[in-house]
DNA sequence: TGTACATCAGTGAACGCGCGTTCACTGATGTAC
DNA sequence: TGTACATCAGTGAACGCGCGTTCACTGATGTAC
């Protein structure tokens, strides 16, 4: 009967494979939807046995979320850091845009595999209760109405892949488009749009 | 050895069992896209044996077909009829969208259903071959460039759901925009977009 | 009108395959002494 | 440094379920006479 204090970290393999699953969900989810992709590609791409899926996520769904969630901080922390020491919400939402056709435009593929990740266009929840909740759902509203701006630029531009001058007209118009619809004044939301400003 | 000539046409039964098909298929995929609908699904709800649908459809990616094929059939009949006598393809293609603007407001969930059967987006064909078809790709391109505004467009109006004035404010912006970007000049495209003329 | 018969859509049980998940075993990694 | 041992990620064969598809049979519909 031995009594010796359990050995606990053993980081270097076990996060190898982890890590080599994401990368292999990241390229193949690209090319095609999670459903469509079965585990056996995954872990043939990464190069580990079936069972070491199972190690690592608790299930297929799971290790979809865990792919989307890598980009989705990343794209987070860009946006985060473009929006640091400025207060101004109308140009903070702005900023998030820009940065987010930034980030289509510099990795096409994360962003596609993020897109693909949401609740699909056209399956989202419509918050169409009329009761009390009226202003909270109208809040609602306005960012996924923005949200939903944004997704749209950013899959205009991953599809289309236009050159930066064209790519900053469409940004341009977008925020245009979007701040007004949000009541932001025309001449307010033309300058902070002011293709010049963007993508470099 | 009886010689009689066939019985042929027996098209009561026949035809409701595969119009029930279809419009479970319609009801059904309004909420989730067909991979995720087992085909024990579209029988129940059509109330007809499982061993009827493949009286009907080859196989399952068949029946998608067919059921999106009846919406974009009755999208292209009014886009049709409002360009009938239209000459000038500016003129056109304007219309195209303001059917499509209007369609989407009037059948939300077939539009729903019409827009999942499409290859999703992020998802499309990308023709960047540069060869000696360059000019027909940059055809190719304008077209999909405008079905891809048309597209989204689409969505946004079956999320959303705004009011009229909304509606016809959202499509007057989104002409003006794909207008331009096709090169028409502006003060043409604003005419053409005049939120009046839209959707009654 | 009535009867015999031919056809073909309807039916649902059965099949079989793809694939997500499990599990008993292996072996690499690290700790105790 | 060397040896014994504990742990836990890695492994891949096996399992089992969901579901698309098949098929032998039934019965409704219509034609011939």
């Amino acid at each position: 009967m031995a009594t010796r204090p359990a050995p606990r970290p053993r980081p270097a393999r076990t996060s190898r494979t982890r890590a080599a699953l994401l990368t292999a969900g990241l390229d193949l989810m690209v090319e095609r939807p999670i459903d469509a992709i079965p585990i056996d590609d995954f872990v043939a791409a990464a190069g580990v046995a079936k069972g070491s899926f199972f190690n690592h996520f608790a299930d297929k769904k799971d290790f979809a979320i865990a792919v989307a969630e890598e980009v989705r901080m990343a794209v987070e922390m860009e946006v985060a850091a473009a929006n640091a020491g400025i207060a101004d919400p109308v140009e903070r939402i702005a900023g998030g845009m820009r940065v987010a056709a930034r980030f289509a435009l510099d990795h096409p593929r994360r962003t596609v595999v993020l897109l693909r990740s949401q609740t699909p266009a056209t399956a989202r929840a419509h918050p169409r209760n009329k009761g009390l909740k009226q202003d909270i759902d109208a809040a609602c509203e306005q960012v996924l109405y923005w949200l939903g701006l944004c997704q749209i630029l950013v899959i205009n531009l991953v599809e289309q892949q236009p050159g930066p001058a064209e790519a900053a007209q469409r940004l341009s118009d977008m925020l245009v488009l979007g701040l007004t619809g949000l009541g932001v004044p025309t001449e307010h939301a033309a300058a902070l749009a002011c293709p010049s400003r963007h993508l470099r």
